[in-house]
Parts: structure tokens; C-alpha cells; sequence
DNA sequence: CGAACTATAGGACGATCGTCCTAACCTGCC
DNA sequence: GGCAGGTTAGGACGATCGTCCTATAGTTCG
């Protein structure tokens, strides 16, 4: 099956793309860990690594934001719904021995500057998430403005607690991370 | 000079690997970059690549803690000082054209799971500044459990900041990181 | 059956990687 | 002046990189 073998590429990839880097992971090593031919790298992505790096992020980018779907629904008010966002990431980076952090933040800082393709391709991962947390929290009453800079301080402190969790094989940053965020939104909420 | 040349490459190497990382970069062209002798960099640095990045890091890491005490040393109020301190990550980010976020993320990232003395490097350089924000929390009033929750959740921002306006070309993301963790950190201040 | 297309197989290719080596150069001290 | 140490010069070395190619196997439809 051809789909299967792409897929699978790109899931391996964003899998090693956020452990070792975008630079530092090789076709071969990917094909390896896969467990998909070789000669099939080329002919499934014809634009090279770089295509192959926007899909692995476009992957990654989207499962995060199911997974905050997944909790903005399952938790009627927004706090307990951004609480538990955060506890889903804690959760993945203890099953994966602290290896899966961000599947974005590796490639986005790596090729921000040099790979315009790719860093565009993470700027919208990051926009995706921070936008539809910004309606989450204007359907909770906030003020648009307010739910913008809000929404982006809640994704900077995501992204930066699981830098410092993963650096120091440690949650207690996820963990600090979602108190305050919960704080700042239910602080907001009452002001509304 | 010898001196002079080593910490020529090691400036040089700080400044390339928190814009390509620490994979993307090879030894030709920080020696292109920095203008020092090809020939001369096993021989400041015997320890190889891995040598050169944990004295890159070291200086970085040791560049935001300086930063971080001339805040506090300026302002005497510590929100007021947290505030300078992003204010001057974001004043970095835009005087580099958002090549020069941070000096330790990049690698932190690339290197966590795979280099353990990169890794130990990182996660010492976190620690040293998440620990000088803790005693200066405590200095103003705050206990100490609160303390350090609030400096790791201070760091965790400022990272995570810093890699969205890197991402998106756009100090937003620090500001309203900045304006939080100020407005939390007041209101520690009034609790206590 | 056989033609047309997609996928796999496996490797060639030049470029670049990090490491290491030897010869030359410089500077200061006997 | 001569000699020892540290520094620079420049490149060799094998490994690995991303890309691209041809040949084979599998599938789809006439």
C-alpha cells in the first residue's frame, strides 16, 4: 500500500524531527526507523526533505490541535480545558521517556531564518493552536483583545514549560506552566 | 592571539547555532564566519564539536543572566525588572532581524535526548536563571514554594515567547508574555 | 494477454561532514 | 643565535549527507 508507507515516513519523521532535529535526522535513518524503502524517498516526496518537513510539521501541528479540541470538549469551561491540554502534553513526554516535546518548536527554531518554506509551515502550526484558543476564550466572554494575548501567552508558556520539562526531565515546568495559565483565565473571566 | 581567536569561535558558534542549530552547523563555516584558522580548531578545542557547543552555550547562558542581573540591579521593583528583561530579549530578537532568540533553546532541543553533555549544559544554563529569579522573588517577599514556581513559569514564558516572535517575525508574543507574568507576579506580591 | 502506471529496490554521484595529521610559523627564553 | 612551546596552514581521511537514476515488481484497465 502506497499511502501507508507515506504516512508512515511522515509520522516517523515528525517523531525524529522532534527528537534529534531537523538537520540531524538523515533519509536514511528515517527510512530505517520506518521500516519503509529507501527507494521510495524520493518518489513520495519529490520536493525533497524540505516537503517532507512541512508535512511532519503540518502532522504534528494538527494532532496538537485535535488534542486541544479533544479537551475544549470534553471540559465545559475553558480553564479546566487548557488545564488538561497541558496535562496531555506532560503525558506524552513521560511515555516517550521525554523525547516528545513539541513536534514543531525543534524545526521552527532550526529553520526559522534559513528554510522559508519550513519556518512558514510552523509559524501557521503556531497560529493554528493560538487562534482557536483566542475563540475558546471569546466564546467564554472575553474581550477579543484580551482572548488574543491571552491565547498566545498560553501557547508561549506551553511550548516554553515543555522546553524546560524535556531539558531538565522534569514536568514541574508543564505543571507551573497550567496553574498560572489557569489563574490569568479565570482572573480574566471574572473581570468580564 | 590565541585567546583572542577561541573566543572569537566560540561568540561565532553561539550566534550560528541558535540560528541553524547546532547540526546545521559545521566547523567551516564558523571558521568562515568568525574569520579564525581553520586549522586551529581542534586545537582549541580537543573535545571536538561537542566541546565547542557547551562553551557556546556556557557563554550564552552566562549573556542572559548578566542581562537578567542588570534588570534587577536597575529597577527596584522586581515586576519592573522582569519587564526590562524581556524587553531586552525582544529588543535582541528584532536588532538581529530575528536571528538571535535564544542562545541555549535551539540546542537544548536538538541535543535533550541525544548529547548528554549538551543536554547537561542546557539544562544548567535554564536552572541558572530560573534560581537567580527565585531568590530575587524571595528578596521581595514572596515564599519560597511560590517563588519558584512563578521564576520557572517566568523562564518557561520568556522561551516560549521568544520562539513564537521568532516563528511569526513579531515581538507581540513577548509583550503580552511579559505583561502576564508582571500582572502575576504583582499579584504574588500582594498575596504575600 | 499485454500496455500503462505506480511503487520498490538498490546504488551511483558529488558534496560536505567531523576528525586528525604533518609541516611551517611565531614568540619568548636560555 | 638556537631551541622549545604554542599556534596556524592546509589538507587527507572515511563516513555520511541529499539527490537522482535505472531496473524490477506489482497493479489496473483495455
Amino acid at each position: 500500500m502506497a499511502l501507508d508507507t507515506r504516512a508512515r515516513m511522515i509520522a516517523t519523521a515528525m517523531r525524529l524531527f522532534q527528537r534529534d532535529g531537523y538537520a540531524a535526522t538523515g533519509w536514511r535513518g528515517l527510512v530505517d526507523a520506518a521500516g519503509t524503502p529507501w527507494g521510495s524517498a524520493h518518489h513520495h516526496f519529490p520536493g525533497g526533505k524540505e516537503q517532507l518537513g512541512v508535512e511532519a510539521v503540518a502532522l504534528g501541528s494538527a494532532g496538537v490541535l485535535a488534542a486541544l479540541e479533544e479537551c475544549l470538549a470534553r471540559k465545559p469551561d475553558v480553564a479546566d480545558a487548557v488545564q488538561a491540554w497541558f496535562a496531555v502534553a506532560a503525558e506524552n513526554l513521560t511515555a516517550s521517556q521525554y523525547e516528545c516535546g513539541c513536534p514543531v518548536a525543534t524545526v521552527a527554531l532550526e529553520t526559522a531564518t534559513t528554510v522559508p518554506a519550513l519556518g512558514e509551515a510552523c509559524a501557521t502550526a503556531f497560529h493554528s493552536w493560538a487562534d482557536r484558543l483566542t475563540t475558546a476564550l471569546v466564546e467564554a466572554g472575553l474581550p477579543k483583545r484580551r482572548a488574543g494575548d491571552l491565547a498566545c501567552h498560553t501557547v508561549a508558556a506551553l511550548e516554553g514549560a515543555l522546553l524546560l520539562a524535556r531539558s531538565w526531565r522534569d514536568i514541574r515546568p508543564l505543571q507551573a506552566a497550567a496553574q498560572n495559565v489557569v489563574t490569568l483565565i479565570r482572573m480574566a473571566q471574572e473581570a468580564s
